[in-house]
DNA sequence: GTGAAAATGAATTCCGTG
DNA sequence: CACGGAATTCATTTTCAC
């Protein structure tokens, strides 16, 4: 077919020839890879292409966003008080949340609004040279440019020829406001065990960069605009987009953003079976022909009714051998959508608890017993990491922190990140791991016990709990936190839900904030120490 | 009260075709 | 490239059985 020998013979030796097709598309992707002069990933390939280390991502602040198109002046009051709501949550006082709305006017963006209230408060510091409680004790270069922002913009002072306006226009010129983020195709980021991609390097713009080391992780997925505002938040470090369904048998489409270093990362092992059939050898026997799927589908909070697998086996058994095409079709689409398989002569089920820990890269039983209900330990693994995943990026902390690092896991969950640490071999020295749910906090102790653990481990339960001082102590008794781990809550974001999807400013996906906040706190102390 | 089961689309991306 | 259909998606709420 006119691949190059040696490409061909290196795919067969990482997958075996048995299957025709999957070798054909590892080749393609392959070729498509080898030949690509651009990598799905931008990355700067050498400092002289450009003379400041901003990204193209830059330029959403400036009041085009989509949504200011369509307000009608009826609407603006409601839009106003959604985005008062998200200031407070944010943490930032209502009178002064009010102040920056009625100044920057009800079609400003919220990132405006809070660039507006972070600059007067550093004015206001510096008017006083004594700070007071309520303001900010430390002042970074992040909170400089918002301050520049600030004099510019809204006192009218007369602005010296700085470099973020030259850009600015050059960026003008490309028209990349209304650019849609473009997600990676195939979706493996800088590179995972099976396929590598010749990105060895990337730049990190100067403010990203620790310690303290930070990874942060959401649903790929979200609605328009999300992921250039986490990204701007997060120190304009661009998103790292990858499906699990590299790492195991089953798709996982995340985005992580993280100032890890990504050469000689390495995997778990061994490494997880990545097609259905091999991950459970049981269901080769009832599996049917006409069924093409290899992998699963994203695993998620909640399984199907019963009813549905009860229809798809009395549908199966009106037919002798195989069922018409549209049966198949109407079969096949169930089974994706609710991720079923085949376990017996014309029965499909959805997984068990433990197949899917196992899927996920948990230790068997992990979300078992201590009093947690089935429902639960869906609900709990269907918003967990995918812990081989999660442990590649890692992988590369093992060699600066050989005798183990202090943790800050925001968001812990069923401890995901702690796992794949432990996995990796990284001794935990402190984890202070911060989870709403108690049954989750229940999970991670007990993992905890049953792995003789011996560092500490210290639960909270609330992320608004975890200030200033709550932070300083921590840093003090325990020698400084190394990394930030938190995904924070999708379900605003994630496609399935179907009720309140609102996107970062939603009741729970707002708590992104909480995760900035803590991280540029835990900056600033450093920096300031 | 608890836990399991059942019912409830839309936003966005992907992909093949003209 | 534009277009339209197919595919995918860390969920929430109500109902039911005990």
């Amino acid at each position: 077919m006119g691949f190059p020998l040696e490409m061909v013979c290196e795919v067969i030796q990482e997958h075996g020839e048995e299957n025709e097709d999957k070798l054909l598309e590892e080749l393609l992707t392959y070729s498509v890879l080898k030949s690509a002069p651009k990598s799905p990933v931008k990355v700067e390939p050498n400092p002289c292409s450009s003379d400041c280390a901003v990204s193209s991502w830059d330029d959403l602040s400036d009041s085009d966003d989509t949504s200011s198109d369509y307000e009608e002046t009826t609407k603006s009051v409601s839009v106003s008080d959604g985005k008062l709501l998200s200031l407070v949550k944010m943490g930032y006082k209502e009178e002064e949340s009010l102040i920056a709305i009625e100044r920057l006017g009800p079609k400003s963006s919220l990132e405006e609004l809070v660039d507006f209230i972070s600059a007067a408060q550093v004015v206001k510091a510096e008017d006083v040279l004594l700070p007071s409680e309520d303001q900010p004790r430390y002042v970074d270069n992040a909170k400089l440019k918002k301050l520049r922002y600030y004099e510019y913009e809204v006192l009218g002072r007369k602005k010296p020829r700085v470099c973020e306006k030259k850009i600015l226009n050059n960026e003008d010129d490309e028209n990349d406001y209304d650019e849609v983020l473009h997600l990676p195709n195939p979706m493996i980021g800088f590179g995972v065990p099976t396929k590598s991609i010749f990105i060895t390097h990337r730049k990190l713009p100067k403010e990203a960069i620790g310690p303290p080391y930070f990874y942060y992780e959401n649903v790929a997925l979200a609605p328009k605009g999300v992921w250039q505002t986490m990204s701007r938040f997060l120190y304009d470090v661009e998103p790292e987009f990858v499906d699990s369904k590299y790492f195991c048998a089953a798709a996982r489409k995340r985005g992580y953003i993280h100032n890890l270093p990504i050469e000689n990362r390495f995997p778990l092992l061994p490494l997880p079976p990545r097609t259905i059939k091999e991950s459970f050898p049981l269901t080769r026997k009832w599996w049917p022909s006409w069924d093409s799927r290899t992998q699963l589908n994203c695993l998620r909070t909640s399984i199907c009714s019963v009813k549905i697998t009860d229809t798809i086996r009395k549908n199966m058994e009106d037919y002798d051998g195989e069922p018409p095409q549209h049966v198949q079709k109407e079969i096949l689409y169930q089974c994706r959508t609710f991720n079923l398989v085949w376990v017996g002569r014309n029965k499909v089920a959805p997984l068990e608890p433990d197949e899917v820990e196992t899927l996920l890269g948990f230790p068997r039983n992990h979300t078992r017993g201590g009093g947690i209900s089935r429902t639960d330990r869906y609900k709990s693994l269907g918003n967990s990491f995918q812990v081989d995943t999660v442990a590649y990026h890692l992988s590369v902390l093992k060699k600066i922190y050989p005798k183990g690092i202090n943790l800050l896991s925001l968001f812990s969950g069923i401890g995901g990140a702690e796992v794949a640490l432990h996995r990796l071999g990284i001794p935990l020295k402190t984890v202070v791991s911060v989870e709403k749910s108690e049954v989750n906090r229940n999970v991670v102790r007990s993992w905890w016990e049953q792995t003789n653990q011996k560092g500490n481990l210290i639960d909270m339960n609330d992320v608004k709990d975890v200030g200033v001082e709550c932070l300083e102590q921590m840093m003090n008794s325990y020698g400084g936190i190394d990394l930030i781990i938190g995904g924070s809550p999708c379900n605003n974001l994630a496609g399935s839900n179907r009720v309140s999807r609102n996107g970062l400013e939603g009741k729970e996906s707002s708590l992104f904030f909480d995760y900035f906040r803590i991280l540029d706190l835990v900056k600033n102390i450093m920096t300031n120490n």
